[in-house]
DNA sequence: AAGTGGTCTAGACCACTCA
DNA sequence: GAGTGGTCTAGACCACTTA
């Protein structure tokens, strides 16, 4: 009876912290900056560590915060616009700022969600290439690209081991292709162990899936499943320049 | 010493978990089903419930599971692939079985980042309409849109209280605007506590957040900004049925 | 009223980074 | 070796749904 009839819908304390600390980001800190540790943060706020933690995992998924075992929490800078809806770097691997990177091929068969996509069967491998994105020595995605024997003939001589140079062989037959079309999905998914390990966060984070599907010669020719950092990456589409050429 | 010098990368315990619930989910559940409540199962893996807890969040943002307080954890239905990239249901509030409803509609001054996009000042009030998009009964996204008073002039006589048919006079007035192009993107969120008893889900909610800038007639004529369940959506891009176009 | 998931605590130990 | 974030425990209570 002595509790006041308000405060009807008590807002959750690690939600409260998260405003709180929300703001404090916004005023008190510049990018980059090191919070204090996660110890001394609860005990100011005087709650249990577990609770603050819920506060700065929210606050890390939404892109504010950068946690790395050992060293501390840092202010993260705004998340970078990454281009996903283009068809510029596609098989190339320019020296850009912002570039795909090979890392090696090997032949395999498929998830079951890939083969669908594809539409062969388990009997059927296809060579498997891993791409990475960088961009100013960031890692922003990995890439799982899956090519099926027949969108790239001219390989079949070549059934060496895998690696970096057969990986390369695969993009370029590849290239030679006439694509005509391509559909993406994007989904919320967990990083994988060697996904997270690419993109140097921990197995699980979240992370932005990009399903590409490459549809040439009235089949489909590849699929593409990138991963991107979802706390440092805001993906785009559409035609950024399309203004102009449509205005024009 | 006792101790083997295997397991010298050593799994966490809830990543274990995970898997292994998900290997069931595949093999012994079927999609609706209930799961034993999370004090049972903690107590049958022998781990506490947090560690048990820790798995089932993961699972549940791979929008694997589903779960609800007060009702218990069922096995979710694969994703459903929702349709992000076309301009075919923009400003139309159609009957259909995926359509978007208006709800009401005030005027504000946007947030920063939108009035950025904008192009306005902080003395400048926008039409702010909010309108929710929903599929086979189910809440898929909750939106607000922002419409400078510039790209809505037959408007200004209409200044009257906010509400539902003052969200549809502007949504009629914006659909007279003939629109040069658009640019989107996606990032991960969470839920801020209006989109969240929106979208039937509790605030902190992981969302994908898709900004849309409307340009039309060299300025940009309007802003949206849509949170999508990410637990249950799979937002698709690009032309579906573009391949058939440039195939035949 | 019973049963569910959601929040919170106060501890402990571990894995990692860096001086 | 000191300090950081990451994992884990064994409890408690709360908010919500359903019957």
């Amino acid at each position: 009876m002595g509790t006041s009839q308000l405060e009807s819908v008590p807002e959750p304390k690690y939600w409260h912290l998260k405003t709180v600390l929300s703001d404090a980001l916004d005023s008190e800190f510049a990018v980059g900056e090191i919070l204090p540790n996660e110890r001394e943060l609860a005990a100011r706020f005087g709650v249990a560590r577990a609770t603050l933690r819920q506060a700065l995992e929210q606050l890390e998924l939404e892109g504010r915060l950068q946690r790395r075992r050992g060293v501390g929490t840092t202010v993260a800078p705004p998340r970078v616009g990454v281009a996903v809806g283009d068809y510029t770097h596609t098989w190339t691997e320019a020296a850009g700022d912002d570039a795909w990177a090979c890392v090696d091929s090997v032949e395999a068969v498929p998830p079951a969600a890939v083969m669908r996509l594809l539409d062969t069967d388990p009997d059927t491998p296809v060579h498997q290439v891993r791409r990475t994105r960088v961009s100013q020595g960031q890692p922003l995605a990995a890439e799982l690209l899956y090519v099926p024997p027949a969108s790239v003939p001219g390989l079949a001589a070549l059934d060496g081991p895998g690696g970096l140079a057969r990986a390369r062989a695969v993009l370029r037959e590849l290239s030679r292709l006439k694509l005509e079309g391509r559909e993406q999905s994007v989904e919320l998914g967990s990083a994988r162990a060697d996904d997270a390990r690419e993109l140097d966060r921990l197995p699980g984070a979240p992370v932005l899936v990009v399903t590409t599907r490459y549809v040439g010669e009235h089949r489909t020719a590849a699929v593409a499943v990138a991963t991107y950092r979802a706390d440092t990456c805001r993906l785009t589409f559409g035609d950024p320049g399309g203004v102009e050429l449509l205005a024009g």
